[in-house]
DNA sequence: TTGTACGCGTTATCAC
DNA sequence: GTGATAACGCGTACAA
């Protein structure tokens, strides 16, 4: 790997000269300028990106920190950073945590220490206790750079943020089970400590009171965001032998819990009890399952957080901005009931 | 930021001692030691990753470079990866082709400038002309780093490999299925340019003859892997009204497509027809859905693959070394008929 | 046991 | 138009 001083050489000119033609500035005469840029074609000269970033001051890389890249759901999102970022120059320094706080200081620290320009998270979850949550922030804060927040947000954050509509989906969600005409729905939570659960939360009590219904207590269970939760829950439900009309699932892994349970009991879903949840499980209509759920753009949030880190980038100092990704009610059946 | 300079301001010495209880070499005082590290403590300093490199003429970098990140194969793959290269203090720089040959050239440009320690890759597709096959080979010759290939292997490649019993894998879906008492069967192929794909339908041929039935051509589908074109062909073969017994399915997104066109179709997998798969579908057995297939652990590659890597990386002169992940027949049902 | 001086590959500020 | 030269933040012989 040839280094900026030996194509000087070869060219016969000094790597000031060099380093004219490679970034395009400062004057320099058209043949020799020719004559150096065949030869960073023919031997593929590519400057050292280290070299570069501690001389600028300035890094080309960026930190992206997810917590489960196995769910679709963030693997979509990483698509979307991906997109963007590589039309833009920048290098994605990826980090999993694996829903575990101490691995995700563990990866900022990493991320410090390779000077990114900025980064993208999604919090791992169990920020529940107030203390945890600081250790974050100042995490985030000690990096100096810019942050952008990805699907869970937290309260009083600084932070550039993008986020689903909540509130709207747990809305909607119940208010298209109660079009479809059941009246007696409950839901499963999702881990009430994570902001977002509890906002999902509130949109499907205030739909219930909206349309005159009673919250069914015995039917509002708490989850966790996780399948294996959603499963015992579920399955505990069935064997009370008493059934909602409908149910709300608050994200992916929780209506997979939910559906395997049914399935298992032989309940059928958009029959026997109807279900609309929050996310979309792609594997689901691809097998021509009934599933309705409200849905959101993943790889569009993706790319807009992309698009917000380089925003930020530029402009250090404007106030802090918040994209609410749209949801979609896709209704495919499972709203439905035939009791 | 601080400097190591400003460090060793503040603590009433040169940098050449931070650097020393840094680095954990040479003699240093221990009342010194102490006094330096506590002032790393307070103020948290992290040296640079672009300089340390610079100076050491040593990253601490590997590039990942990935097909698709939203099939879950790959996610799993990557999880493996980042959790070995996270134990040894490794940085992950992740680059996405989308299966595309360019962008995956450009993705190697990218990392020979990042000046990454490694690679580990697993070849976008398409690679069925002599010319983009050297094309990648020489690229990555270039890089002068170790290099893993995960899962899709090429003939006469030079470097460390992960692969999956490819034969073995068709042979014993396609055995499973005569042993449950079929003898009609066909297979939906993969990209055949792909040797994974021809290595997989030797297997199903090799089976098929020990058992000594025929190989019935009209049920020997030309796929590529895809979900879509597994569908079409599927769904091609229904409308001829003439069902083979059961089916060989050569990956994960072949399999989703033919089973998506069976239950449209109203045909009952392990009843009406019996197939057997390559690679596991997660959502399928969650769902309590039959279907068997021969599995393999994928987080268990990418951790492979990652410590293959490090070898190489500490052993560049020792022979090519080829790690074969075993298969796993797990049978739920779908290979059976009822017919 | 500690400090000095140089080099790593690049950009940027000056002179020329 | 071009070429020295000094940074950038760190490691490391070598000298003290």
């Amino acid at each position: 790997m040839l280094t900026i001083h030996e194509v000087a050489e070869l060219a016969g000119v000094s790597k000031s000269t060099v380093s004219r033609v490679l970034n395009n500035n400062g004057y320099v005469n058209e043949e020799t300028r020719r004559r150096i840029e065949k030869i960073i074609q023919e031997h593929q000269y590519k400057p050292s990106a280290a070299a570069v970033s501690l001389s600028k001051q300035i890094g080309s890389t960026i930190g992206v920190v997810i917590p489960e890249i196995d769910n679709s759901f963030f693997g979509e999102v990483l698509k979307g950073i991906n997109e963007v970022a590589d039309q833009n120059g920048f290098s994605i320094i990826y980090c999993d945590t694996q829903n575990n706080g101490d691995k995700e200081l563990k990866a900022l620290s990493a991320l410090e220490q390779q000077r990114v320009r900025g980064v993208i998270i999604t919090p791992a979850m169990g920020y529940g206790d107030r203390e945890s949550v600081d250790k974050l922030k100042n995490a985030l804060a000690k990096l100096d750079v810019p942050v952008v927040i990805v699907d869970r947000d937290f309260d009083y954050s600084q932070w550039d943020t993008i986020y689903f509509q909540n509130y709207e989906s747990g809305y909607i969600a119940t208010e298209s089970m109660i079009k479809a005409g059941n009246t007696k729905i409950g839901i499963i939570q999702g881990d009430m400590q994570l902001k977002i659960a509890r906002e999902r939360f509130r949109g499907y009590q205030d739909a219930m009171a909206a349309n005159g219904l009673e919250i069914p207590e015995q039917y509002v269970l708490k989850g966790d965001f996780t399948i294996d939760t959603a499963y015992a829950l579920t399955k505990s439900m069935i064997d009370s032998k008493e059934l909602p009309e409908g149910m709300v699932t608050c994200n992916n892994r929780t209506s997979i819990g939910f559906i395997k349970a049914m399935i298992e009991s032989g309940i059928t879903i958009g029959s026997d009890i109807a279900v609309v949840g929050i996310d979309n499980v792609p594997m689901l209509d691809v097998l021509g399952f009934p599933f309705s759920c409200v849905s959101r753009d993943t790889i569009e949030m993706g790319r807009m957080s992309m698009k917000l880190l380089m925003e930020r980038m530029n402009k250090p100092d404007v106030q802090r901005s918040i994209w609410v990704a749209p949801c979609r009610l896709e209704l495919n059946g499972s709203e439905k009931t035939n009791r």
